[in-house]
DNA sequence: CAACCATCGGCAAACGTTTGCCCCAGCGGC
DNA sequence: GCCGCTGGGGCAAACGTTTGCCGATGGTTG
C-alpha cells in the first residue's frame, strides 16, 4: 500500500518545479508544449491523480456537494438520490450521501461538521424549523426540496396539484365521500395539500374526511385503513405510497375490496406502486427530475459566472391510474 | 454568505496562538483548563467546525469512505447503502456515494480519483475484472461485497447456499424440472450458483435447465419467462428479484398462474417483494447486514491499532417462502 | 545597438490544521 | 543560590495544490 503520487513526485520525474508541473497540467498553453508532454507522461507513468485535499485548501471550493435526505430508507428519496447524483456526476462533482435520521440535531450536526468541507448541499424534506432553516441557507450555498425557504432556491413538486386531479378522478368516477390520509403536520405538502382539497371539495361536490395524521409508513396504513373504514368513505388519498401499500395491505386482510369497495389513491409512484395487485392509482412525482434541478440550482449559484439571483422550480405531478381505483360502489345508507 | 470561522479567527478571539486553540480542542489536559474554557466559548460563539480539509492534509487522512455501486438505480444496492452508511456514520466517517455506471472505465476513473481523496472504499459488485481489482486493492484499502479478492478482506453473500434451499423446497413441492434463469456471465454469484445447482439437481433428482443469460431487470423477465414455458418447466428460479418481477409481470399476461401452473422464485428480496400478489418467494439477502460489514471490516482496516489480517465474512441467506411458489402442476406430456 | 516584449520556468506565499520542538516561569530540593 | 523539573504556551514546519510575481532568455523593432 504505497502512498499515492504527489504534484512533487511527478515534478521530480520530468525534472521541472512543481509549478510548472501544476501548470503543464492544468493550464494549457502555459508552458512550453515539450515541457508539457514530458509531464503529462510522466504523471500518466505514475498514476497521478490531483488531491482534491490539496486543491480544496488552496482554492477555498472543495467539489463536493452533500445531499442530505432524512431517511436513506424512505423509497420516496431514491429518487432524489439518483437524480442529484446524475446531476453532480456530471459535472465532476464528489456526492457525499448524509442521513439525518429524521433528528433535528442529527441535521443540524450534518450541516455544522460539513459546512467548511463541502461548497453547497441539498436539504430534501428538511425537518429543520424555518428560523434555523433560514439562518443557516445564510451560511451556506443550499437548496431545497419541498421546503420553500425565503430568498432562497428551492424545488417544488406540485403534489398539491396532483391531489386536485386524483380527486377530481374520484369524483368523476362517482365517489362523493372521499378520505385524506394525512401525514406529519410539519410537512409543507401536507398543508398544501389540505387547502387544495378543500376548494376542491367544494368545487367538485365531494364531501373530503381528513384522517390522521398518519406516519407514512407502510405499517401505518392498517390504522389509516380502518379509520377510512369507519369514517364511511368510498375512497382514499393517501399521503404517499408507503402508507397506500400499508392500506391496501389491511384492506386485504379485512377482505374489502379494491377497487370495488374502496378506491386507494396513493402518492409519489415509488419503486413499487406498479408491483402491488391491484395496481396503485397514484400522483407522480418526478423525482429524480427534482433531485437533478435541485443539483442542478445548486451548481448554479456555486459558478460564480453565473447571473445569480434565487429560483424555484415547480414540477408538475401527473395523476396514473392504475387498478386501484374503479367506479364507486352504490352507497350503503344505513 | 460568510467565510466560516477558522481556527485563527478562534485563537484570535481568545487571545491565543493557534496552535494553543488547537489543542484546547482536541488535547483535554494539554493546556490550562481556564484558558481551554476560554477557547471553547469562543469557539462555541463563532459557531466553529474544524476544516476536514485542513485536517486530512495534515493528518493524511480524510475520515471519508466511498461506497461505489455499479447503478444506484437498482433496488439491490439500496440496502447496501443503508447498511454502510450506518456503520460509516456510527464512527463519524463521511459517506461518499459514486455510481460506477456498469461501466469498467467510469470504476476506474472514480477510483483513480477518489485514491487521494477518500480513506477507503466500499465496492459493491464490482465489474473490474479479476487484474485490475486484485491492482487496486494493492494501492488502496478496499473491502468488496460479492467479489472475492485474493488476499483482501471481503463480505460475501450466499446466495449459492440459499439456491440450494431454494432447489429443495420446489422438489419437496414435486417439482422434477426446474429453470434457472440465469444472470450476467461475469457474475460470481451467478457461477457459484450454476455449480449447486448441478450438484443439488442430482442429489434432489430433479432437471435443471439452464437459461440465459438475462440481463437482471424487470423488462429482461418476459425473454425469461417465454423461454421457460418453452423449456416446458414448472417452477423458475431467477437470478434476482427483478428479473423475477419481470417472469411474474409476462406470465400473467399471458394468462399463466401463478403458481398454479408456475412457480417462481426470486434472489435478493428486494423492496417490493412482499408487494407483488402473490407474494414473491425468494432468497432472503441481508444486504443491509452485507453493507454493514463491509464498512465494519474497512474500518478495521483503517484502524492502525488494528490487528490486521484479511477477513471474508460469509453471510448466510435464507429462503423466504410467499405466494409464488405451490406444489407442481401435474406434467402433461406432449 | 538599445529598448522593448513575449515566452517560459521557478520562488514563495497562501489555504487550515496538527505537532515536534523550544522557551519561559515557577517551584522544590540540595 | 543553583540546578533540574514541570506545566503551559508559542513558533514553525508539514501536508498538496494553485498562483502572483519575478527573472532569464531570445527575438523584434526603432
Amino acid at each position: 500500500m504505497t502512498r499515492p503520487p504527489t504534484l512533487r513526485d511527478v515534478a521530480a520525474a520530468s525534472g521541472v518545479a512543481i509549478s510548472t508541473a501544476s501548470r503543464a497540467l492544468t493550464k494549457p498553453g502555459r508552458v512550453n508544449e515539450r515541457t508539457a508532454v514530458r509531464v503529462r507522461e510522466a504523471a500518466r507513468q505514475l498514476g497521478y491523480a490531483p488531491s482534491a485535499t490539496g486543491r480544496a485548501l488552496s482554492s477555498g471550493r472543495t467539489r463536493m456537494v452533500a445531499l442530505l435526505v432524512p431517511d436513506v430508507t424512505n423509497p420516496y428519496f431514491f429518487g432524489i438520490v439518483r437524480g442529484t447524483a446524475a446531476r453532480l456526476r456530471a459535472d465532476g462533482y464528489v456526492h457525499v450521501l448524509v442521513d439525518a435520521e429524521e433528528s433535528v440535531e442529527a441535521e443540524e450536526r450534518a450541516l455544522r461538521a460539513l459546512r467548511p468541507t463541502v461548497d453547497g448541499a441539498v436539504l430534501a424534506a428538511s425537518r429543520l424549523d424555518d428560523d434555523r432553516l433560514t439562518a443557516w441557507s445564510h451560511e451556506f450555498p443550499m437548496v431545497t426540496v419541498n421546503r420553500p425557504v425565503p430568498d432562497q432556491s428551492g424545488v417544488l413538486v406540485d403534489t398539491a396539484g396532483g391531489t386536485g386531479q386524483a380527486l377530481a378522478h374520484l369524483a368523476s368516477l362517482g365517489h362523493r365521500r372521499v378520505a385524506y390520509a394525512a401525514g406529519p403536520r410539519a410537512s409543507w405538502s401536507d398543508r398544501r395539500r389540505r387547502a387544495v382539497l378543500r376548494t376542491a371539495a367544494k368545487r367538485l361536490g365531494v364531501d373530503v374526511v381528513f384522517l390522521g395524521p398518519f406516519v407514512p409508513r407502510r405499517e401505518d396504513g392498517a390504522a389509516a385503513a380502518d379509520a377510512c373504514l369507519h369514517a364511511d368513505v368510498t375512497a382514499v388519498l393517501a399521503f404517499d405510497d408507503l402508507l397506500a401499500f400499508g392500506i391496501l395491505d389491511r384492506l386485504a386482510e379485512r377482505g374489502i375490496d379494491v377497487p370495488g369497495a374502496m378506491s386507494v389513491v396513493g402518492c409519489d409512484d415509488v419503486f413499487g406502486a406498479d408491483l402491488v395487485r391491484p395496481g396503485l392509482t397514484t400522483i407522480a412525482a418526478p423525482l429524480e427530475r427534482a433531485g437533478h434541478a435541485a443539483a442542478d440550482l445548486l451548481l448554479g449559484r456555486l459558478d460564480p459566472t453565473h447571473p445569480g439571483g434565487t429560483v424555484t422550480v415547480e414540477l408538475p405531478t401527473h395523476l396514473v391510474v392504475r387498478g386501484s381505483t374503479g367506479t364507486a360502489p352504490l352507497r350503503v345508507v344505513r
